[in-house]
DNA sequence: ATAGTTATTTGCGCCAGCGCAAAGACAGAT
DNA sequence: ATCTGTCTTTGCGCTGGCGCAAATAACTAT
């Protein structure tokens, strides 16, 4: 996997960089890549790489003391993921990096990104401002977790999965996703068992086509009305 | 109630601003008195000001479309609030503040902080280090919400309570907590009644004192077991 | 094909927490 | 001292969603 200077500029936080800035990137770090279900980096991990997806796709997780778990994010191509580690010095990775499928990521020394931030005001602005986006998805998301049934949650979440990561598949055939019950359970605090049997009712009343770690959004207008939960 | 610079250096983000900085800062803000239960900004206000509060306590909270809502954090003197708005330019605030008892703010120009991180990287980079732990913070109470119930979730809270704004009181006497039932709710993602019986209960073992707003915490240890949890 | 592995569905029972309603407690104002 | 408004408590019934268990379906490797 060969990932020139250009490839960078896809990354919002490195947009406004100088060439030569992206090639001293690029000379800074190195290519991993990760098998299915494999792992960047753990939860408590010390941060020494903050990471950009090349290609794949993956999730950021955070787990209880107990050993559930909830997903935090889905990070595609081009995602910056493990930057939180990588700001300040001799800090650890607050959550757990998994591959959902065979994936690349540039993995950048944190201390030559550290470096980086303080040289180029653009740049740390870029990250500032990345970082408020984050904030306020997770309190939009918390908001959501606190205050709306399952129902609607799950719709927001395969809403917003549509938007980040959905292919248009043939016409007609809807957006199509590919997660596991697991996943979609993890992203919006529930369990498999219902997320299963929401997934059925959607299938019977013709919102959606499901399979094994598929969903296909037939309706998305449906989805959105559920959302939105205009009823009580 | 008149500010010096030297009590901005309380201000975790200005530590390291220099003494014409801070003037400078002081020349471009306002100090805004807000009697209890009054609003510094709602969300979906046009974000001109970030603040810094000198005097009192105040909330940030989150409503869902319905109109519930949730507590998003508590703020204390020299903490800063509003800055997401405040980053980006022609932004919206988040997230409402109000006060919960009578507080005064100094209120920053959304634009001067802009020009002031462009041109101090050091400040720009406490600005961002605050940020990734809110992110952080926020991450974490999302996985607790999810994963967690009640009992455990109201323990932490008020053990986080405790070590932001807990007095120790006359010694022996705990530390003593100023909120009603209803914002311990919004805080945990949770509802009056529950919080009610819960802290009934609490008060029946021992472990706290309760009063009309107040809560004091006897046994802080018995609330960390219980946030804990260490049998299902 | 066949066996093994992993993902999904669904019946069933259960209970944590919700939320109404009404009573009680507390604090401030007159 | 009494009134008024707000905050808190508690009984009661209910239900959304959990989670076990077992069957079924879908994919993988031999």
């Amino acid at each position: 996997m060969n990932i020139s200077s250009s490839d960078l500029k896809q990354v919002i936080v490195f947009q406004r960089a100088t060439d030569e800035e992206l090639q001293l990137i690029l000379k800074n770090s190195i290519v991993r890549m990760v098998e299915e279900n494999g792992f960047f980096f753990f939860q408590g991990d010390s941060a020494n790489y903050l990471y950009v997806l090349v290609r794949g796709r993956a999730k950021l997780l955070q787990a209880s003391p107990q050993g559930q778990q909830v997903s935090l994010r889905i990070i595609h191509p081009w995602q910056m993921f493990g930057a939180l580690g990588a700001v300040r010095q001799e800090a650890t990775y607050p959550a757990t990096a998994q591959a959902l499928e065979e994936s690349s990521a540039l993995a950048i020394e944190s201390g030559f990104l550290r470096a980086l931030v303080e040289k180029n005001p653009r740049i740390s602005f870029d990250l500032m401002t990345l970082m408020t986006t984050y904030i306020q998805e997770m309190q939009a998301r918390y908001r959501e977790l606190a205050t709306e049934r399952v129902e609607q949650r799950v719709a927001n979440a395969l809403i917003r999965l549509a938007g980040q990561s959905g292919l248009k598949s043939s016409k007609e055939a809807g957006i199509e996703l590919s997660f596991s019950r697991q996943d979609v359970a993890e992203m919006t605090g529930t369990t498999l068992y219902t997320i299963s049997r929401l997934l059925s009712e959607w299938e019977r009343q013709g919102y959606i086509e499901t399979g094994r770690e598929r969903i296909t959004i037939l309706k998305p207008h449906d989805l959105v009305r559920i959302a939105e939960n205009l009823e009580k």
